[in-house]
DNA sequence: GCCAACGTTGGC
DNA sequence: GCCAACGTTGGC
């Protein structure tokens, strides 16, 4: 069992809409970047459990937990032309990206936000705090994780 | 909107 | 395989 960090631009996808979804289950779409695939497609399983992050937004951070239901399997988008997530070199035999599946767990009843999470002394080694930092699905240790639940 | 940091692309 | 140019991310 792994924790995890999931970002999202709450005005493209946010956890209120999350909510709206059928049995409150989405599809996480759109990751196009190789390390954050790797993460989902080799290490994420279902049961996990993952933080559900706001970023480029007015006040950046941690507004709920979401649990995988689905395990990694082609991102649909990557085939509709139409689609901003659109990947010409991607083939029905030969998906360059994967998406899974997230269930709706929790709701904060504030935003945990990012300016607390550096005020944490247990979280100076966090990933999401380093400098220069973009992914966008990174792990999150068992004493990382405790940590942020306990500034709730 | 700015810009630092990082990822990706493509010419060589 | 190098690396410059370009694109994207994301906090501020």
């Amino acid at each position: 069992m792994q924790y995890w960090l999931l970002k999202s631009e709450p005005h493209t996808f946010s956890i209120d809409d999350l909510l709206t979804k059928p049995n409150q289950i989405d599809a996480w779409e759109g990751v196009r970047n190789y390390t954050a695939r790797n993460f989902m497609r080799d290490k994420m399983q279902v049961k996990d459990l993952a933080f559900f992050y706001h970023s480029s937004c007015e006040i950046p951070g941690v507004v709920g937990i979401v649990e995988i239901v689905r395990a990694a399997y082609p991102d649909p988008t990557q085939f509709e032309k139409k689609s901003k997530y659109y990947d010409e070199k991607s083939t029905i035999l030969n998906p360059r990206w994967i998406t899974v599946d997230v269930k709706f767990k929790e709701k904060f009843k504030e935003i945990l936000p990012l300016s607390r999470l550096k005020e944490s002394i247990k979280l100076k080694d966090f990933v999401l705090l380093k400098k220069g930092n973009r992914l966008s699905v990174m792990p999150v240790k068992d004493m990382e994780w405790n940590a942020i639940m306990g500034l709730l």
